[in-house]
DNA sequence: TAAATTTGCAACCAATTAGTTGCACAACTT
DNA sequence: AAGTTGTGCAACTAATTGGTTGCAAATTTA
């Protein structure tokens, strides 16, 4: 059972989730309804979420709210670092390019 | 056959094959020196790089240079800016909080 | 207390995945 | 011309995936 960020943002309906509830903490339920699955299978992704702590829960009476567990996200952003690097020394060559054919 | 750029770089090895490929241009030879895995096993993960666009090959007599598409790159870049929003957000919001504290 | 609601989990299933081996083909080397 | 090297593709396989249905448990409502 692979379980990172990466494979988890890997399915378009957990990329869905996520960006529903980056807006505002869902319950299970409340989320279902923007896909044509079933509950069970959105339970589902949530719970490949949870084990990679993409989200976090809360239960509130027989609800559970599901919260986007932002710092997690960085991670891909700190793995992207390594290519951002290079676009911008890139940029930078062209900007610099440029310039000297402007002169 | 699902093939965007999420579902590229869910593999392990393929997040590798692109930091390789990001430092300099290489053939599936080379690059599969590098893994434990055999030549066609690498030069798959090639192909669906190849297909959703993030590399772009370059023959050079018998060998295939394969190079990163960063620009395709940017597209991961371009998703997390709706999280890096809030996270930047909520770390103004720290900021704010702090400098609110000092006083 | 009984019924309804919200949820997670198990069992099953079809499709996909990542790997393998075994080719075939083109381009260099001798 | 014959052998070697670099490569992609097809066929096969075991494991994983994303979905389903059918529960059971806990909490709220009547």
């Amino acid at each position: 059972m692979r379980r990172d960020i990466f494979q988890a943002i890997a399915d378009p309906s957990r990329r869905a989730i996520l960006a529903l509830i980056a807006m505002q903490s869902m319950t299970p339920n409340a989320l279902a309804e923007h896909f044509d699955t079933t509950r069970q299978a959105v339970s589902k992704h949530l719970r490949i979420l949870t084990e990679c702590q993409l989200v976090t829960t809360q239960q509130q009476g027989r609800e559970i709210y599901y919260h986007l567990q932002i710092d997690k996200m960085k991670e891909i952003d700190r793995w992207l670092q390594q290519f951002r690097a290079i676009w911008e020394t890139r940029f930078s060559q062209l900007d610099e390019l440029l310039s000297t054919t402007k002169k």
